[in-house]
DNA sequence: ACACATTGATTACATGTGTAATCTTAAATT
DNA sequence: AATTTAAGATTACACATGTAATCAATGTGT
């Protein structure tokens, strides 16, 4: 058995966002992510460096040198994380049921003709397998 | 016009959990949260109290006494939190759509025909409004 | 070859959070 | 009335987080 089994790694909320734009394009360089993340956020240069070095102390990223610089590389596919905070966020917030998640978005008029849709379609794909 | 104007408290995740056993049913003493606390956490009773006065500071539940108790209430429901929460993790990690979202619960097999039902049903509601 | 620039590493520091223990005071018990 | 409880208030304390500034070292331009 090893040690610290499945520890989520716990990423915070401005570290998301730096993983977030190193999902948007990898192997990226901390000059690249700077340049991303600059439209967005209002981040000073070592604030987003500080980032960087947090992620890889959790084993969220890697890197690889490339002389002087880093090249960044994600650890975490976006899909996989998502899909677990996912799980996580309707566990806590709706019993683990997405069904009222869906209705609470519904009524807040935050569902669009296109969700609409989407979700018509994922349905029946889920129909045409468990079936 | 007033200072700190959308404020969210920022409620953490300890206090969350207090929050809810109080939705659960409130007016209520401290001692009833940690009684129904009690079966989920691990908590002391005195990290309880903690997190309660916190909520009380964060103007998220309030109190009226009752001799040498206080009756704590919710100052905020839970559906309006919910749903709050809910187009910030959705905005944060889907970009505000919510198809991708229930299509990773999906491809997850979290999805039971139970949510699916419910999930069409919402669907139907929602056309009948919007058409 | 040497000064300079730039990168990552290290250090900083206030505030938040998890997790209580101790203090105060008023209510309950005897 | 005096003593004991027990409830909330205050204090504690380590680790996390947001937000950088400073340090050290290695390429780079002259």
């Amino acid at each position: 058995m090893s040690e610290d089994k499945n520890q989520k790694p716990d990423i915070s909320n401005a570290e998301f966002d730096v993983l977030d734009a190193l999902w948007d394009g990898y192997p990226a360089t901390s000059a690249d992510i700077i340049a991303r993340l600059n439209s967005r956020k209002a981040w000073h240069e070592k604030t987003i460096k500080t980032l960087l070095s947090r992620l890889v102390k959790k084993q969220v990223i890697s890197f690889e040198k490339l002389q002087r610089q880093y090249l960044y590389t994600p650890l975490i596919a976006r899909e996989d994380y998502t899909k677990k905070e996912t799980a996580s966020f309707v566990s806590r917030m709706f019993k683990g049921k997405i069904a009222p998640m869906v209705a609470g978005f519904a009524n807040q008029n935050s569902l669009s003709r296109q969700d609409v849709d989407e979700l018509k379609a994922l349905i029946e794909k889920w129909e045409k397998n468990n079936d």
